[in-house]
DNA sequence: TCAGGTTCCGAACGGACTGTTCATTAATGA
DNA sequence: TCATTAATGAACAGTCCGTTCGGAACCTGA
């Protein structure tokens, strides 16, 4: 049923062994020959497996549970994503710093951003604000400062604690969401 | 005492070149060759000029003007680079959008965004924001909700007038700004 | 105009990385 | 055990990089 041992094995030593020099050099600088060095494993048998760097990143996602904050999605307070995301972040710290990082290179960031717009949305619009351009403009803003903290948090810019990092996230979006929401 | 005209031509050419290029594929597919094939310069010319693609792609920030948009730094209404700016990259947007669009690969972004850090922060400062962590911790929300904001409308996310994202930044980011600056 | 200096050209080079192929060997699971 | 499936390792063409060098084109100032 499930799949051949080799595979996994395979697999795992080219995810791992990418993280490991995401974080040694950043991921531009990663070369899939260095990641068959790393993980010694056959260069065709790489591209057995993957088509490319990215899809070693990409494959990466599916255990990066960061991504799936189990939106309570009722009508509890705002933005519930934010502290479970950040402690999330600091369990998971070296694959979340490697995926999201600077040295990420941003494919990853970029998607992470989608999702997290989606769901910022939909909470704005629970909570009784009409779809409307200027709604999707707050979004953007809400979650470029999301993002923003979060990317320099990774990145050692600042020290924080998650608990840190979600108050001033609050602080710094819920006023304008508040008045955004009211004057509807 | 002016340069050597071929000295211009050849580093305009370059620099034309690569901002075609990154417009119409990105900045990570352009190579250097397609740069000195669409510039029509030689090879050696070229290294002659530039190191990298990098080196061109910031010797454009010169001409870029977009990043010194003129802070009175009075103690006039807060954020006033915000429209200025959104005007500029419109008028530039050709320019702007090849280098700090998603296409543009992030590294002027990112210089972009600690100029503008510097700026928002003084401005608090200013505006009698006493510093502290979670001053800090602010400028990053305003900062990446700015950049957001710019990003996509860089990159067509979005259709809006320069007057609709100045009011969208404002709106977005005063009402914070203000309650940490009056409970100070 | 002409001479001397600067810049450009173009071809070629070694080196690195990519993505593919194939015959051979090894591990797996039933 | 044994047929199936995966991994190996070497080799390959192709692309790109960054450098070198001799000769051609150009620019400046006298």
């Amino acid at each position: 049923m499930s799949e051949d041992r080799r595979v996994r094995r395979t697999r795992r030593a080219a995810q791992e062994a990418l993280v490991a020099l995401i974080l040694e050099k950043g991921y531009d600088a990663v070369t899939v020959t260095d990641i068959i060095d790393r993980a010694d494993i056959g260069r065709s048998t790489f591209y057995a497996h993957f088509t490319d760097k990215q899809d070693v990143l990409f494959s990466n996602i599916d255990e990066l549970d960061f991504l799936r904050p189990a939106p309570p999605a009722g009508p509890g307070r705002l933005f519930a994503f934010s502290l479970p995301m950040f402690e999330h972040a600091l369990e998971q710290r070296r694959l979340v710093r490697a995926l999201l990082g600077r040295r990420g290179g941003g494919p990853i960031m970029a998607r992470a951003e989608q999702v997290l717009s989606a769901v910022v949305r939909d909470e704005l619009v629970a909570a009784g604000g009409r779809p409307s351009p200027s709604l999707d403009l707050l979004v953007i803003c809400v979650v470029g400062a999301f993002m923003a903290l979060l990317r320099a948090w990774l990145d050692g810019d600042i020290t924080a604690t998650p608990a840190d990092l979600d108050a001033a996230f609050r602080d710094a979006t819920l006023p304008a969401v508040h008045a955004a929401l009211g004057r509807t």
